[in-house]
DNA sequence: CGATTTTGACCAGCGC
DNA sequence: GCGCTGGTCAAAATCG
């Protein structure tokens, strides 16, 4: 059923267009801030490395393109690749998971496609790109510019804190979404995206119809 | 009143 | 086969 390829959103941006989009730069998106920028408050999040680099390793790869990243877009470069000794946690099919909360969680895939009332295990064994991250968040919800709704809440071995599943409320995508703080470390979230939005960020969106708009208004001069 | 969250039940995979 | 665990469903509750 799911042969066909869906055109991935929101298109890659350069971090130089980041610039330009004021809801995916801290405190609103705090995956777009870089561990280095100590000078934060506290109170604000902040995107942290995964725990598969050595201390001193850990850094945000500034040339990461967030944005489809998060959308699942391969030109993330997360197609099973390490860029710059940046890792996910989770990567397709748990390539390169170390986090052990991460790893329990992506255990499955077997490919069991039963669909009944309670679920059961209903993923797919390898199409759907995953990727997970850890944030230092008071938050456990990130602002990543897409709305999600919330359909489940568990407890899981080994952790106080219970993981909460979401899903894209965009009626034609499938994307879904993990977050679950870590017990050992409460001040870190641990999210974790499963698949690839098939429609615009609506912020995303928001933000750059003004501006392309003004920039088709000022190419005419 | 529609959308979202909460929450208990259900189910499948895995290890023993 | 059985129990444990994680993921999902869906009814009820809550929210805006």
């Amino acid at each position: 059923m799911e042969g066909h390829q869906e055109p991935n959103y929101p298109p890659p941006l350069t971090p130089s267009s980041l610039i330009s989009l004021p809801f995916l730069l801290p405190p609103q998106n705090p995956l777009f801030t870089p561990s280095s920028a100590s000078t934060a408050p506290s109170s604000s999040s902040q995107l942290i490395s995964p725990p598969l680099l050595e201390p001193q390793q850990h850094q945000v790869l500034p040339d990461i393109d967030w944005v489809s990243l998060l959308s699942g877009s391969p030109a993330a470069g997360f197609d099973g690749q390490e860029i710059n000794n940046y890792k996910p946690l989770v990567e397709n099919n748990n390539v390169g998971a170390s986090a052990e909360n991460i790893n329990e969680a992506d255990r499955e895939g077997k490919g069991a496609n039963s669909k009944r009332k309670g679920g059961g295990r209903m993923r797919k064994p390898a199409s759907r790109p995953r990727f997970a991250f850890q944030t230092r968040s008071a938050d456990d919800i990130l602002d990543d510019g897409y709305r999600w709704r919330k359909y489940g809440q568990k407890a899981v071995k080994n952790n106080l804190y219970p993981r909460s599943y979401y899903r894209c409320t965009h009626h034609t995508c499938n994307v879904k979404k993990q977050v679950q703080r870590l017990s050992k470390d409460t001040s870190i979230v641990v999210t974790t995206y499963e698949g690839t939005h098939n429609h615009p960020c609506e912020k995303l969106m928001e933000t750059l119809t003004p501006l392309l708009k003004q920039m088709q208004f000022l190419s005419r001069f």
